[in-house]
DNA sequence: CCGCATCCCCAAAGATACTG
DNA sequence: CAGTATCTTTGGGGATGCGG
């Protein structure tokens, strides 16, 4: 990321590369979309990094302000790491990225999937329906429990954490199972349903992808 | 590129960086937003790059689908790196990470800029005005020449090349002062603008940055 | 000339072990 | 658990050369 290493260029585009541009980089910032991480919960999902090349990214992109190191309150006093709002404003950069590789001739399903990306995909392609509807649905991929909001047919929350009270439904099973559910539409055996199923039609029927 | 070096993730973020993540890869993109280029026309833009890292990306490129090598036409035929149809919809990816580096706490201006990106500053931050206006604008920075053609308030061109008959006006300079022109909205003394002003200072006013 | 290929060198990424 | 230390590997910066 220093001196001779930076592209060296007054365009805002080359300038956002100087900061995110660097391998892993994007990556790390993904991982905390969803909220604030520690260093171990980001090894875990994207563990092909390597501990040094995290330390060495996460501590860059504090330097350049796109997330803080903060401690959580005593007694749990692990550090964290969080996206500035700044670096929250990266939220369009995933969108497009997402949607262009979606789009790519070389369409590649093989891989491992951190349980935020699964969740994320919902984010990047949920699209405005009409007419609008309200559902709370609770995501548990393994030991990951996300919640999803949509409320008048936008999607209103998407978050880390269980759902406050009684979600409509709630869907249950592995990473890929859930993602092959997300990206498809059709759940495979190994995800199990309970509550409203309507809710959850609606709702992957809103997140199709091109 | 090739093999360990990917993400080896199926996330669709991950899946674009594999294609485009690699250092110069999407600066090379950019610099073939605007029309096709000959490997010396890529040099010049991109002067830090180096003769083999630019081979290198442009090999990769082509095998990924993002551009394509031709050949054109004889008597001139020399070859020109082209953006597929796919390459080019990362239109929106470059308009978030250019809007993103704008609003950048760590305010870069030093820096050299090629001409092409000079002249995308106005596809990346042009704004819808109302009431609709027309114009067609002829850019002359150095030896390089872009037409801008703003139909009804909206941008329906910005290409390489001189506009086709007589243009409202025409703004000539070096690539730096135009630059300033287009970021700051008033022109330094080694810009000269003729023609309808009235025309210019609309299309200024259209692209003021956040 | 223009379009690369080759070579050398260094800095960054990868892998693994280890420590406060 | 949260990183650092160390070593190896690899890709990129820079110069130069060569064929069409």
């Amino acid at each position: 990321m220093a001196g001779r290493r930076e592209y060296g260029e007054a365009c805002p585009v080359a300038h956002s590369l100087d900061i995110v541009g660097d391998r892993w980089a994007l990556l790390v910032v993904r991982e905390l979309r969803l909220g604030p991480k520690r260093f171990s919960d980001l090894q875990a999902s994207l563990p092909r990094a390597g501990p040094n090349v995290l330390a060495a990214r996460l501590r860059e992109l504090a330097e350049t302000g796109v997330l803080v190191r903060r401690r959580l309150p005593p007694p749990a006093a692990t550090p964290v790491y969080q996206l500035t709002e700044w670096g929250a404003e990266l939220e369009p950069v995933f969108e497009a990225l997402a949607r262009w590789g979606m789009r790519s001739p070389v369409v590649k399903r093989e891989g491992r999937l951190s349980a935020d990306s699964v969740m994320l995909a919902i984010r990047s392609f949920f699209r405005q329906a009409d007419p609008p509807w309200s559902a709370t649905v609770e995501f548990r991929l393994d030991a990951d429990v996300y919640r999803v909001r949509v409320v008048d047919g936008g999607l209103a929350e998407l978050a880390r954490g269980e759902v406050a009270g009684q979600p409509d439904a709630r869907i249950e099973g592995d990473r890929m199972a859930v993602h092959e559910l997300i990206e498809t539409g059709t759940a495979p055996g190994n995800v199990t349903i309970t509550g409203d199923r309507d809710a959850v039609e609606r709702l992957l029927a809103a997140v199709r992808m091109p």
